[in-house]
DNA sequence: ATTGCCAATGTAATATTATAACATCACATG
DNA sequence: CATGTGATGTTATAATATTACATTGGCAAT
């Protein structure tokens, strides 16, 4: 197994907990989890790194020629489009940096989100801090800026990637 | 006048002065600020909002024209080779959520940015923020991660924009 | 002064990421 | 059945960024 955002654990699990989470999360929200989104949902789960919109749709086309058999095309209209639905239920997180996506841990709470991003493995890791988002609300009343979203994006070295820089 | 980052401010003083404290910093390092980084940073500040590459590309043409009457290309790896420089240099910030550049305003410790960003009108606002450094770097320091680079952007409504759409 | 080097820039082609505009499908409801 | 709506499919293209190679111009060493 791999190291997945710096540490060993239960991928699997990960997986199916934020499937189910999010299954919770859209009905009690009304919204529809459909099966492309709940694959797209699963795809980037499986990733331990976040992924680019046009490997995720390589990843649908190779999921569907083994589970369908057919040969669907899939544009990117599709997999962006399910990946707003996702991001504006707080499921996914858009890292800017990398221009890809993540799996979010918190999807209740989602307007903001903390990333360590190694800029050698890209491995990504999703802290949260209180600290910040004070810290950021107390600029915001001192300049009167209405915040909506905070992206705190971190790039160093994982631990992985920082230890072998240094052999 | 138009508003400059939230704030009316006398903006060819603050163009002078980055490009003064620019070239002082570059001398300083034994690197050198050409003739085309220089019109690429001066375009930069300018501009009162990020301005994207193609953008700048635009503009650097506009003033070649009008400046040497020549009709010269420009392509896009001279942009980017040019902001290369100058984000390496801490003069500039790349803002990832709108793919373009800013002026720094404290190109001396220049690894480490936070933008108030208006969703609504693009105008930016950088601001420090020792208690988001510190809280970052604990964090960090917990996982074992090794800080290169901090990116902090802040989505929302500036005053401005806040106040027109409450009316 | 010539040669060779190096950093900067120019040039051409292409890769990567994202969106616009319109078509279709499936299902719910009157 | 007609009609509306949300999701997806389809085609084309826009916007952003990089790769690889060519050229230039200064400058140092001979």
């Amino acid at each position: 197994m791999k190291t997945l955002a710096f540490a060993e654990h239960d991928h699997q699990h990960c997986i199916d907990h934020a499937l189910t989470r999010a299954r919770d999360i859209c009905q009690q929200r009304q919204v529809q989890l459909t099966p492309l989104r709940a694959s797209i949902l699963e795809l980037v789960w499986r990733s331990h790194k976040p992924l680019g919109a046009y490997a995720l749709m390589d990843l649908l086309r190779q999921r569907r020629r083994q589970q369908q058999g057919a040969n669907n095309p899939i544009a990117p209209p599709t997999v962006y489009r399910a990946l707003d639905f996702l991001q504006q239920q707080g499921l996914v997180h858009r890292v800017a940096s990398l221009n890809a996506f993540i799996g979010c841990d918190h999807p209740a709470r989602h307007h903001s989100s903390c990333f360590f991003i190694c800029s050698t493995c890209h491995d990504t890791e999703e802290f949260p801090s209180e600290d910040i988002s004070l810290a950021i609300d107390a600029q915001a009343q001192i300049k009167g800026f209405f915040v909506q979203q905070v992206a705190v994006e971190v790039l160093g070295l994982c631990p992985a990637c920082r230890g072998a820089s240094l052999a």
